[in-house]
DNA sequence: ACGGTTTGTCACCTAAATGTCATCAAGCCC
DNA sequence: GGGCTTGATGACATTTAGGTGACAAACCGT
């Protein structure tokens, strides 16, 4: 997490929309990075590590929807998008592909600010800040998105990753398949439970001495996966 | 936390939107119970322990900014308001006294149900708290969905699972042959009794010491099963 | 003690859920 | 541009659980 005042990744093409919130927030006490389009946007998400995104969905170069489901690929940051389009269709869509809010123009920058704030209030909650996890010979450092086993670094995609930290966050307790794929792929995905076996089959490769008889990575059949707790 | 449907508590006096949500969210899978004023809906937040809050703002008998801010003291739980007042002014009082999020009527049953979607995968990501259930030497943890027996962990089935939460909810008390058909297998199995024969014949062999003297999982012949509570 | 009723056990078969392998397309890094 | 990594997809193997019928045992009132 940044020193003191929170970072946003402000994703929008259009110039008087970009200068009004730049000014309105920036008073509001918030850092503000800009992108003009989808591609820098996302790049400019694994290089900066903003707190929060704010995406308009109407860019050059990609379509919204698929801007916010890439960005949830990539990290579990809050995402808010502003758009124009007020139907609900448009609204569903959006929330469904994994965005928190929705924001539709015009609208005031107090409204902005409070709904990003309620975000960032969610965020700091939930989240542990930066703690090392471990079960067994299995550790895992959520911050630093690294996981070891047996003091030796495991690389892990992803996919892979986002599925083990629900895993970790719940040790011991049963994630459901519909939990995993909402968080992972969104809340249309939630009948493809291949997808589950598939990763779940991969981190297990990785991570277990015997992928057959798993120690760590447990399935609970016709319910979802488990991350056993053992001693160190 | 419930394992199966999210429980929303629904904070409303209007009597039209109040049918109206209790259908078309109960269709999306969400279980429902309702409070008519701020003061009922406080006390059911404590009593219920629901997953989210939605809450009117124009109630009988408090104002809304207090019943939200009044949430917040009790709980950490998610609030969606409605209101009928859309001026930012209003929005804004409303997220910052610790509103999640807000919804201007008219609104669509499909994008309150994104919304309240968003903010459960939100929540999702915290530490679930599991509790354990003990009666003799058998220990149930509800949420971790697992059985143990003698401190030993036992290979439980769905089926079976299902069966014995039923019982674990109401320990000591008889689960009749009704209750357990219908919440397992549905109301059109009530008359195949012989389904939790074969089952908790199961349950027995795997928990009990002798499965043909139970200690734990007791018939009631004619009405149903019931778990007896021993000391630990 | 007896017959009918209720409950428990066994073995088997099938269907469903899960896991694995191979492949293809897209993005990314030099 | 070319090799490498990652994610998506389909076909197939494997494992596990659920359903079913036959039969044995226990229970209950008389």
């Amino acid at each position: 997490m940044n020193p003191s005042k929170p970072l946003i990744l402000l994703i929008e093409d259009d110039q008087q929309t970009r200068r009004f919130l730049k000014t309105s927030l920036g008073h509001k006490g918030w850092r503000i990075i800009e992108a003009g389009d989808g591609k820098t946007g996302l790049s400019m998400l694994k290089n900066d590590k903003p707190d929060l995104v704010v995406l308009d969905l109407g860019l050059p170069d990609m379509d919204g929807i698929s801007v916010t489901k890439r960005l949830r690929q990539l990290s579990d940051i809050p995402v808010l998008i502003l758009s124009a389009r007020s139907q609900e269709q448009n609204k569903i869509m959006a929330l469904d592909a994994g965005a928190d809010d929705y924001l539709t123009k015009p609208f005031g920058a107090g409204e902005l600010n409070s709904r990003l704030q309620a975000l960032l209030r969610r965020i700091n909650r939930g989240y542990p800040v930066s703690e090392l996890f471990q079960t067994g010979q299995l550790k895992v450092d959520l911050a630093a998105r690294k996981v070891f086993i047996n003091n030796q670094e495991v690389n892990i995609t992803p996919i892979e990753f986002r599925l083990l930290s629900i895993l970790v966050r719940q040790a011991g307790l049963v994630a459901t398949h519909r939990q995993m794929l909402t968080e992972v792929w969104g809340a249309e995905h939630i009948n493809d439970q291949h997808y589950l076996r598939i990763y779940m089959g991969q981190l297990r490769h990785k991570l277990e001495i015997n992928p057959a008889r798993p120690r760590y990575l447990l399935t609970e059949i016709g319910v979802g996966y488990r991350l056993a707790v053992h001693e160190a």
